[in-house]
RNA sequence: GGCGCUAUCGUCUAACGGUUAGGACGGAGCCCUCUCAAGGCUUAAAUACGGGUUCGAUUCCCGUUAGCGCUACCA
């Protein structure tokens, strides 16, 4: 069975890079019936917050992908320490009791290389290293990397291909901390090896330390190794990695949640990022997306994703947002409309918002422009707007207030369904002797405060004869007396 | 500094030795049209640079440059 898992740090808020690895994870473990593990990492207990952990819960929860199994890596340090431990029995780690360095310690660095170990601890006796250990000075438990026995390291991934490292480049890296709890190495591989991971699909930030992870799944004694894949990262259009210090809330998924991506659309979007389907296609559902995916398709340079200060969000996730809005029965669409309307200060019931999402449905782009694009349909009074905006196109204030007290006469009596509301509008037209444009848009402007607004006879239609006819008449007396 | 990874239109990407280098977003223009959308059509826009290998390189190899990652008792 074929098993993948997700496995965050609660030390931030659910980053979108991170949402993306999930995504892949979860369409990898549904297209091959295998299954999904969620694995919280909370092995750094200074830095985890309930914060976190309840922001990247939230933010998987609206994704609405869900998983399988549930693991929290902080219930599992037993586990972990006697697999470090193991690891010492077989010799392959030493203690090392060299006290943690301080701040201002470079010993690590400028050296030329890189650091490997620390002088004199990986060649202790064993009858040195366990007295000292029973005397209770602290160490750090280090992986013996056989620089001696062995030249490379070497992995088959399954996005960047055979990847080798040289031992003698690979520093003896810890498993234990000197306070006895396990670094994110070892408490991750011994998880993997426990929840039997197959496929470690993560970002590309890790293809390097999965040679240490290769030499720790080794000391394992693992028959067999999971299988790995890693991603390319995303990235800011400056090139720099995504950080909420420097780019701000864009790199939060919840963002696009309030701002109204409906969540199929924002896995698709983010689905295309470092991943393409055969045949050029975009816009997709999920059965499609779990269809369609594969680790071939996944690429290996970064991907950028597109912002600027003064749009945070990338115009691709809109405008594939706004394919998804399109597609999505009216019903369901004005089911996760209402929440906006209502966030926007809307009395809105289901019925009305019902009538209304036809109108708009291929108007917005986000959930959220349900306020600007609705509006005037739940206020009372229109707020205020300049007269000048009833006047038609090549006409006057006098053609203005001619069609617009025609049009008092017509829907006082019209029936108020789109066909009837055409017919008789454009009879009044003309009458009239002006255009159809030049009767629809003071009309239009008087009913909803501005020109750029949806279909007039539909718009009519739901704002109803009694509303309609009172803001005609306000219209009317809104423009100036003399011509 | 050391090691690793990457490099196609502004952005996301296709082309796995032979194409007029394709698609999408965004931009521009036209059509449709009661405004706005949606839709249709058209258009501008890319193989980082230098060497090889080859009859032929976006594609394979080397170098340069650039970006990113790792180099913690963070993950």
């Amino acid at each position: 069975m074929l098993r993948v898992r997700f496995a965050p740090s609660p030390t931030g808020y659910l980053h979108i890079g991170s949402a993306r690895t999930f995504i892949f994870n979860w369409l990898f473990a549904r297209h091959n019936q295998g299954a999904m593990i969620l694995r919280i990492d909370d092995t750094d207990v200074q830095r985890n917050t309930q914060a976190s952990l309840d922001s990247i819960f939230d933010g998987l929860n609206w994704l609405e992908l869900g998983w399988d199994e549930l693991y929290h890596a902080s219930e599992r340090v037993d586990l972990h320490r006697r697999r470090a431990e193991e690891i010492l029995d077989r010799g392959l780690a030493y203690r090392d009791f060299t006290p943690a360095a301080g701040e201002d310690d470079d010993t690590k660095e400028r050296a030329g290389g890189a650091w490997l170990f620390n002088p004199g601890m990986r060649e202790m006796s064993k009858e040195e290293s366990d007295r000292r250990a029973a005397a209770g000075e602290p160490f750090v438990l280090r992986f013996r990397v056989p620089r001696d026995s062995r030249a490379e390291v070497n992995f088959e991934d399954l996005v960047y291909g055979s990847q080798s490292k040289a031992t003698a480049d690979i520093e003896d890296f810890a498993l234990l901390r000197s306070n006895g709890l396990p670094t994110y190495h070892m408490a991750s591989c011994a998880d993997d090896v426990d929840l039997r991971i197959s496929h470690i699909i993560r970002g590309q930030d890790h293809l390097t330390n999965t040679f240490k992870h290769v030499l720790i799944f080794e000391a394992l004694g693992g028959a067999n190794l999971p299988q790995f894949a890693h991603l390319p990262l995303l990235i800011a259009p400056d090139g720099s990695k995504l950080s909420k210090r420097k780019h701000g809330p864009v790199v939060s998924v919840l963002t696009y949640r309030d701002a109204g991506f409906l969540p199929h659309a924002y896995v698709n979007f983010l689905c295309l990022l470092g991943w393409s389907p055969k045949e050029d296609r975009e816009v997709m559902p999920r059965q499609e997306l779990i269809g369609r995916f594969s680790l071939e398709g996944v690429n290996r340079s970064n991907a950028t994703v597109n912002f600027t200060d003064e749009d945070p969000l990338d115009p691709k996730a809109v405008w594939l947002n706004a394919e998804h809005i399109r597609a999505l029965p009216a019903a369901e669409l004005s089911a996760r409309l209402l929440p906006f309307a209502r966030a926007a200060g809307f009395q809105a019931d289901e019925a009305t918002m019902l009538r209304i999402t036809p109108l708009i449905q291929e108007r917005i782009r986000v959930l959220r422009d349900v306020a600007t694009a609705a509006d005037f349909f739940f206020v009372d009074r229109l707020p205020s707007y300049d007269s000048a905006e009833l006047i038609p196109q090549k006409g006057d204030i006098v053609m203005a207030r001619s069609v617009l007290e025609q049009a008092r006469g017509i829907l006082a009596t019209a029936e108020f369904s789109h066909d009837s509301l055409d017919a008789a509008l454009r009879a009044g037209a003309q009458t009239l002797g002006v255009k159809p444009g030049q009767m629809f848009q003071p009309i239009r402007v008087a009913v909803c405060g501005r020109k750029v607004a949806p279909p007039l006879f539909q718009t009519l239609e739901v704002l109803g004869r009694e509303k309609s006819l009172q803001r005609i008449g306000q219209a009317i007396e809104k423009l100036p007396k003399a011509a």
